[in-house]
DNA sequence: CGACATTGTTGACCTCGACAACAAACCGCG
DNA sequence: CGCGGTTTGTTGTCGAGGTCAACAATGTCG
């Protein structure tokens, strides 16, 4: 088993005392050769993966999400948050069970995420009169207005995969996938 | 904002000193009321994440991948690390960055996974003749007989796929994700 | 030769999923 | 009423992965 020859023994641990994560110091932009040969050697094989839905839904769900992200970076949404935020402002008074059940999150997550939401004046979580295990969420008036700002950035970014998919594959593969 | 209600000051510690995971203390099997009222109280509105690719894409990628590793857990073989092999096997002697980048992974992430691969036998990185940077990448006899057994396995968890999704669908959106 | 790029590598941080263990509250039943 | 069982919210802990920064060794090109 070779593979244990570069790397100093130590690696001169990074003295990097504080300073902002610096956002993207820009690697693009300017080259000197705009990446040259590396065109594609000798273009790889996929093998058997060509016969994978797994593989293809992996790398569109990354896609997609990057661009959502990216577009919502912004007023700091995800995904996941996004999509607690609209489940949250269709059904008012849900408990975190629910609402973790439905979006496929483990509850314990769910704790975290909303106490995130909470810290952040979006949410709030009212105890229940009929049962006092539940907390029955709610968006804020600040949560409805950030949740209203994301929905338009959210159809900004569907609505940019349409060109990018085909329009025809795009309607094509929402409405199989939404049939499952 | 509430939601401080509930919760030990501070969570006694939970002694767990040894003992292994236990693996699924069988929480089912046996139940009274088959989960009687708790069918669906209102069926929740999914609101405008009815619109969007990537709420079903994500869905369906945890789905199919959850699949995938529960029928590989025999020979403990993850998504990720099948792609590798599947790629490693397909195109012998290339080199860790050409792999990163094809799969669309981080090249220290890569590192780190040939490493426990190299560890298990199943891959060996030969220190490339003409380059000395590079690291040709093969498999080694164990790494082709395993990821034998996982084609067959892989092989029959994508057939497995086809009726839950529908035969129809599945070949439709396989087809117009591959075209991505 | 010397500036610059590439490859493999390590370290550190952060998000997220999965469990386990609890406290409080609710439920059904003898 | 009280007791076992269940549900809800909560915290702690692991581990897999993604991301970023820094580096040593090597290759490339003017």
């Amino acid at each position: 088993m070779p593979a244990v020859k570069r790397a100093p023994k130590k690696a001169k641990v990074t003295g990097k005392p504080a300073g902002k994560p610096v956002k993207r110091p820009a690697t693009f932009a300017l080259r000197k050769r705009p990446l040259p040969t590396r065109i594609s050697p000798v273009a790889i094989d996929l093998g058997v993966l060509n016969d994978h839905l797994g593989y293809f839904v992996r790398r569109l769900q990354v896609w997609v999400f990057q661009d959502f992200i990216r577009r919502l970076s912004h007023i700091d949404i995800s995904p996941a948050q996004f999509s607690v935020l609209v489940i949250i402002g269709a059904n008012e008074g849900l408990s975190q069970s629910e609402l973790a059940a439905t979006l496929g999150i483990e509850r314990a997550r769910m704790v975290r995420m909303l106490h995130l939401l909470d810290r952040r004046g979006l949410t709030e979580r009212l105890p229940s009169s009929a049962d006092g295990r539940r907390h029955e969420l709610r968006l804020t008036r600040a949560g409805e207005a950030q949740l209203k700002q994301a929905k338009a950035l959210a159809a900004q970014h569907e609505s940019s995969l349409l060109p990018k998919l085909g329009p025809d594959r795009y309607r094509m593969v929402l409405e199989a996938l939404r049939e499952i």
